[in-house]
RNA sequence: GGCCCGUUCGUCUAAGGGCUAGGACACCACCCUUUCACGGUGGUGAUACGGGUUCGAAUCCCGUACGGGCUACCA
């Protein structure tokens, strides 16, 4: 019998949730669903210095509108919390000692000022970082150069101390990737990494192990990134609760953006979204705009997040969350970072607001543009003015251009795209047509464009000079949907009143 | 510098030893549309390089180059 499936986010709350992190929500989320396993969210706020208020509810926030809701976590509760990090800080110290009494960690008393110094008194060009590790750490102050005696004394001093772990001399370490296949590491050039930090908070190095043991993870994804730091995670299982228990790994491909590891920086300067949600850092109250409110669906949102790095082996792309989870399979996620092309991102978002239905859609139109709710005849309307307009809208910023003259006069119109071909017969034939719109009863588009047509032809008028300048009567500009749809839509009242006025911005 | 990971069109990718190397985005052309989009058709465009293994390699192995990540009492 397997175990049951268990994952687990674990973000830090330092500010706004990036793209790459999404992706990895996404990926926990749909193995979860697809396993029937639980999704858990563990809070690392285990560095007080980077502690940023409001980060955790913005957090959950984002997951929210992706509609990635996670079964554990501290805003959803569950059997094996606490789900912050910082509410477990004396679990650690607990496996920190042991790992003491074992000698295979140490307590090290160097302050960061002498730590800087040994750096910078061993590094040399060929070796601009030295490290902590089993060259140098006999002439530092620690437990292991100093002795049992000395290093009593300083406790009892209450000298501040972290715990390092104390890297085998010649050793090798592998495991089996989900996603790369094997990776090893060899012992003797990795350093002795902090495990609990002077303030008596775990490093992640700890928390990871200890917290991924006791919420009963099976499966770990994490960003490449923390490949490197893997054997020391592999060490820490083996001395603590055995490599048995240790969940599967799987290390996810980075998102690149057009310079390396994709930053918010990037965004900034190249002018697209690298949050989920617009975040507002609360010191220097700068803000970063999100996928949300520069218009992305959350549905197109997570379907380009899951095609980055992996497909299903056939060339469908759009998938809905559901058809996400049917599909997903660990094996089918690429192991080379992916570069984040925000054009094929608009390219999903617009396939997306093109499939959706009216009703799906109508909650994004309402609130883009009414500032109050809308009555039932306004929503009525606005159902038709979807249908008409959904296929022009790359973003959902793009419904008030495209939809707002529907509901407001244009303010500006393009005369000078008619006054060039305007005639005085042209001007009677739209002193004509506003008076019918005024007075006849017209009839379905068709109807509207017959009669428009049979009457140009009577004044020898070529219809097709007339359209473009009905077109910019009804809606300012030059785009939109067919006339005659819009004047439909708009209602003889309105269409009658948008051609009188232009006609007195033209001769 | 050291360690780790990676390398198919500009970008995302398919092809898990046998092929005219397929698709999508973007771009270009044409068609549709008496606006602009949507849509349709077609086009430009890739296996980093060098060695092996094999009848046969994008696919397996080695090296080189290039790219990325890590190298904090941050995650």
């Amino acid at each position: 019998m397997e175990k049951k499936v268990r994952v687990r986010f674990a973000p830090s709350p330092t500010g706004g949730l990036h793209l790459g992190g999404v992706r990895t929500v996404l990926f926990n989320y749909l193995f979860a669903k697809k396993h029937k396993g639980t999704f858990v969210v563990r809070i690392e706020d285990t560095d007080q210095r980077r502690y940023v208020p409001g980060a955790e509810d913005y957090l959950f926030d984002c997951l929210r509108w992706c509609g990635l809701e996670p079964d554990e976590s501290v805003q959803h509760g569950g059997s094996l919390g606490p789900y912050r990090q910082s509410e477990r800080k004396s679990l650690y110290k607990k496996y920190a000692d042991t790992l003491i009494e074992k000698g295979l960690a140490y307590y090290a008393f160097d302050t960061p000022e002498e730590l800087e110094k040994m750096r910078a008194e061993l590094a040399t060009p060929a070796n601009p970082s030295p490290q902590y590790d089993r060259q140098v750490r006999m002439q530092l102050r620690n437990s292991l150069a100093l002795g049992a005696a000395k290093t009593n004394e300083l406790l009892e001093a209450g000298t501040p101390y972290v715990v390092r772990i104390k890297m085998p001399e010649q050793d090798t370490l592998r495991f089996t990737d989900l996603i790369r296949g094997e990776v090893s590491f060899d012992t003797s050039t990795l350093d002795d990494k902090v495990l609990l930090k002077a303030d008596g908070m775990p490093t992640y190095h700890l928390a990871v192990v200890v917290d991924d043991y006791h919420m009963q993870i099976t499966h770990a994804f994490r960003g490449e990134e923390w490949l490197p730091s893997a054997p020391v995670h592999i060490l820490l299982w083996k001395y603590l609760f055995g490599l048995v228990q240790m969940p599967q790994w799987a290390h996810l491909p980075l998102i690149l953006g057009p310079n390396g590891k994709l930053s918010k920086r990037d965004g900034a300067k190249y002018g697209f979204p690298v949050f989920a949600m617009n975040w507002t850092d609360p010191a220097s109250k700068e803000i970063t705009e999100g996928f949300k409110e520069k218009g992305f669906l959350p549905e197109a949102f997570l379907n380009l997040l899951a095609l980055l790095g992996w497909n299903d082996g056939s060339e469908k792309e759009i998938f809905s969350l559901q058809e996400l989870i049917d599909a997903f399979s660990i094996e089918r996620i690429h192991s080379a970072g992916a570069r984040f092309d925000y054009e094929k991102a608009k390219w999903f978002n617009h396939e997306w607001i093109k499939k959706s239905s009216v009703d799906r859609l109508l909650p994004e139109f309402e609130q883009r543009l009414f500032s109050q709710p809308a009555t039932a005849e306004e929503r009525k309307k606005l159902c038709q003015v979807i249908e008409l307009v959904k296929d022009r809208c790359t973003l959902l910023m793009d419904i008030k251009e495209q939809a707002g003259f529907f509901f407001t006069d244009p303010l500006q119109v393009d005369t000078a795209a008619i006054t060039g071909k305007w005639s005085a017969e042209k001007r009677a034939f739209f002193e004509w047509l506003a008076d019918q719109y005024q007075h006849a009863p017209l009839g379905d588009a068709a109807a509207q464009e017959q009669l428009f047509k049979e009457k140009a032809a009577s004044l020898q008028l070529k219809a097709g000079e007339l359209l473009l300048p009905f077109r910019i009567m009804l809606v300012g500009g030059k785009f939109g949907p067919g006339v005659f749809d819009i004047a439909t839509v708009l209602g003889p009242a309105t269409t009658a009143r948008r051609i009188a006025y232009a006609l007195t911005l033209l001769p």
